[in-house]
DNA sequence: TCATAAAATGGGAACGTTCCCAATAAGGAC
DNA sequence: GTCCTTATTGGGAACGTTCCCATTTTATGA
């Protein structure tokens, strides 16, 4: 229990060496260390079991290795396998992540940010809900956005195409024969955000020449709970089994839960009603029916967030990155063919 | 990007009082302050907007308001719910929480452990793979171990309460009808985990009379690769449509994981062979067909452990206390009635 | 009003490291 | 062997806070 004070004089003193010897071999800047020197040192560490005490080292050279990772809810699937990835790619460089979940609130997000402002971290990877750049910008953090901005230039940015992935999900139901395609908009999160999606489908179904019925656009959580309400909402539509063929959805898990609402409610997905999902989160394989969906590189999308945040921790001055990765049709059996 | 050099001092400037004052405000430890001295600081505070430096308080009174939360695997819903859990109950402590993730491996549950030791973290919530305790004990860490250990009880516990969750499990499957009933244990993990779900199978299939045949006890990884490998291996088992009419999985994952393959393989899950999960993740409702499984409260479970590690830390010479939660039974559509 | 206790405040030291600079040792070239 | 350059080493200061102790101010009671 009670220390006998262990610190890099200690380790000196075993090694014969002064503490600015032991400091340049178990510091990463490395000045020049004779083997010698360094093997006395090595071994004294191990012989005493020393550990660098990282509020000294923090205090004077201001590096946490720690980062920070926004994300809405790691309980969902979708973030849970970024922030996998993104630890994944971070832990080696001797980094560890904190992480903090925003629920799509604005408030938490900001709270988030002000954590963030303590100097504990030196670099931050978040979803942002609000689209306020501006206060990471301003206050100089290390930052890489994950998520689907778009104008957005001047910050690393690592996201999907939005409007192309949206694109393929109802070129895919318009071939499938669909000409009734009802849409699903969040109801949180940035306006940019939402317009991406929404803009893809009014341009999709301008192109296709296809009438824009407004009872058609609907507005969820993308949440289990979303997916309750939403299908409330549909069937609600009045005579919707002629209005409605399709519905593309923001996600899976709001997908997922569509369906089984739906289907509890007497209405069969897949064959009643086409359901298209976006992510393809794992069990989306595993849902009944099987959700056709647009796959999301959740993996690499990680990956690349932690790789940004090196590169711009290593050099802040660098000009950003912008990262944007095209979703794949995963065609299951959620969708029917049908025939007009 | 130039800081102006923003302390203590210079807060205790425009508010007119020292730095000890200042400090006093700032610091949770609250040595007495004036109405009058508190308010000022606050506005100074809040006009410079001013943080506290998290190293040099912590290098002064060795507090990192981190806690270390190490998991199998942060991808895992089950986890990610544990996760969330621990972290609401933290953050609102001014804790921040860092995740990692073990994957199931010695080796990786040895490196966060060795990173604990740098004295960058209060607290620990692990899920041990390993039992070896004593090193948590021996270096006299705040920790809180998650998951089902028996025996111990030299250490803040919450766990599931396996035996009685198999049991749950299996008397359910009996009172259907089944009579060929196979098990399915974990191939990693502890000695003791293994044995408390086996020893309740063995116990019940003795206490009900029941044929014990060796073939029918598996094991697999707890994963979706684990329950593609089982579908095999079950339908290699010479005979099986009459030697297996049910089989008690490890958990929901590699429940569900199992019903897919069966039915690819032509094996109707739910009607032809019988599935119960563990775990009750929540996209165990959503399945075809949805998985009748025991459900382990998380949400309580991440609470309690986060409370259990707050009040060792607070006093860390108090007796742990082992908490173990009941399973309870959650009916879907996964098993199917028979009669004998 | 005065003595006394309690509350509030300020100053110095310490936490353990890294950076900077000066000093010493080690090689190389002649 | 001597001188110069370079590699290596050691000592002092600084990082920004909290703790401890001494001092001052305020409140309390007779």
């Amino acid at each position: 229990m009670k220390k006998p004070k262990l610190d890099i004089y200690e380790v000196g003193r075993l090694a014969g060496v002064s503490k600015s010897t032991v400091s340049r071999v178990i510091s990463d800047t490395g000045g020049s260390v004779s083997r010698k020197a360094k093997d006395a040192v090595n071994a004294a560490i191990s012989e005493l079991g020393y550990t660098r005490n990282t509020f000294a080292a923090g205090l004077r050279n201001s590096k946490s290795y720690l980062a920070l990772l926004v994300v809405p809810d790691i309980a969902n699937p979708f973030w849970s396998e970024i922030v996998r990835a993104v630890q994944d790619r971070l832990e080696p460089e001797g980094y560890s992540v904190v992480v903090g979940n925003t629920d799509w609130s604005e408030e938490r997000e900001l709270s988030y940010l002000r954590l963030f402002r303590t100097g504990r971290f030196d670099g931050l990877i978040i979803n942002s809900v609000t689209d306020d750049i501006d206060l990471i910008l301003e206050a100089g953090i290390p930052a890489v956005l994950v998520g689907e901005r778009s104008e957005l230039t001047q910050i690393d940015t690592v996201g999907t195409a939005t409007y192309q992935a949206a694109t393929l999900a109802l070129q895919y139901l318009y071939d499938a024969g669909h000409r009734r395609i009802a849409v699903v908009t969040s109801e949180t999160g940035s306006e940019r955000f939402l317009s991406r999606r929404f803009t893809a489908y009014t341009d999709f179904m301008e192109a296709k020449g296809l009438a824009k019925d407004p009872d058609l656009v609907f507005t969820a959580h993308l949440s289990a709970e979303g997916g309750e309400r939403l299908a409330g909402d549909i069937l609600a539509v009045p005579g919707w089994k002629d209005r409605i063929s399709a519905v593309l959805c923001g996600n899976d898990i709001l997908a997922i839960s569509l369906q089984n609402t739906l289907r509890a409610r007497g209405v069969e997905p897949g064959r009643d009603i086409s359901v298209i999902g976006m992510d393809d989160i794992p069990i989306a394989a595993l849902t009944w029916p099987a959700l056709t969906t647009i796959r999301k590189p959740r993996a690499e999308m990680g990956k690349k967030a932690a790789e940004l945040l090196m590169k711009r921790i290593g050099d802040p001055s660098r000009t950003p990155e912008k990262h944007l990765y095209p979703g794949t049709l995963v065609i299951r059996d959620s969708v029917v063919e049908i025939r007009n």
